[in-house]
DNA sequence: CGGGCGGCCTGGAGGC
DNA sequence: TGCCTCCAGGCCGCCC
């Protein structure tokens, strides 16, 4: 479900809504995500503290609590997290909930189970080994053309792959990749050995102005994701390749065709990008 | 060392 | 209707 803009519209739609809210109770019905959600640990570092501030590194969404510690939550696949009332109706796969202080619970879903629910014993994300490794975010001025000419130096394989590796840049996920890539005039299976500086750069500008852009419309919602207070996003109908093999390119008319990289679906123009 | 692939899970879509 | 296969927005570990 989640890259870069579906977890930051997450993190904009449930600040004004969660900040000054206290956790009173934390229900943990299933602990099996991609790593074991723990329990008295996760109880301990939440339960009777504030929520200061919602922040975002990579595809995680860190809640800062009162007394120091962190709440963190990765969506996976399949995660969706939204503020309910504490009364509504228990549904499918809800694994996580929060019960906060104002009559409302934060619900986390994760049919697939590949999402994180944690607790940090402070607000230093460096603690967790999970930001280890971490490449620069995309949205800052860490990230540049010259930042991915640097990453591919003795480097090899699809660019496509390269701009999905979290060590590189952070957030770019599957879709997002091929709209870039798309944006940019750069067809996926390029070794990143053959990339002009030009060439980086404008896949740099197109990567920031794809996932902007994708925030400022809520996010992509292809199946089911909505922000924390249930809207959806609107970006699928500006996608301009992903998920649409066979439809005309927006920009030529051509075929969009479809090819794996490491496994997974990108979408491309043959005829736009070279 | 880096890239590719299978595996982790469930559910929905489509074919027969 | 049912049953089967394939596929899905992420990430990790293993293999070459």
């Amino acid at each position: 479900m989640p890259e870069l803009p579906e977890v930051e519209v997450l993190r904009r739609s449930l600040e004004p809504v969660l900040v000054g809210d206290r956790i009173e109770r934390v229900e943990v019905r299933e602990t099996r995500l991609r790593e074991p959600v723990r329990r008295a640990q996760l109880a301990r570092r939440v339960v009777g503290t504030s929520i200061l501030r919602l922040d975002r590194r990579s595809k995680y969404l860190l809640i800062e609590l009162s007394g120091g510690s962190s709440l963190v939550i990765h969506l996976g696949m399949s995660g969706r997290l939204t503020v309910v009332d504490a009364a509504a109706p228990l549904e499918p796969h809800e694994h996580v909930a929060f019960f906060l202080a104002s009559g409302r619970r934060l619900r986390f879903r994760d049919p697939r189970r590949f999402g994180l629910v944690f607790a940090l014993a402070t607000h230093r994300r460096e603690d967790s080994h999970h930001f280890e490794g971490l490449g620069p975010e995309p949205l800052t001025e860490l990230f540049s053309g010259a930042t991915l000419e640097a990453a591919a130096v003795g480097r090899r394989g699809p660019v496509k792959s390269f701009l999905m590796n979290n060590a590189v840049v952070v957030g770019v996920g599957n879709i997002y990749a091929s709209e870039s890539l798309f944006q940019a005039g750069i067809h996926p299976s390029r070794s990143v050995a053959r990339i002009s500086r030009q060439r980086w750069q404008a896949l740099a500008v197109a990567a920031k102005e794809v996932l902007g852009r994708a925030i400022d419309q809520g996010g992509t919602t292809l199946n089911d994701f909505t922000d924390g207070t249930g809207h959806e996003g609107y970006f699928q109908v500006s996608l301009a390749v992903y998920d649409r093999e066979g439809h005309p390119c927006p920009r030529c008319g051509s075929s969009v065709r479809r090819q794996v990289h490491a496994g997974r679906s990108t979408y491309f123009c043959p005829r736009c990008q070279r």
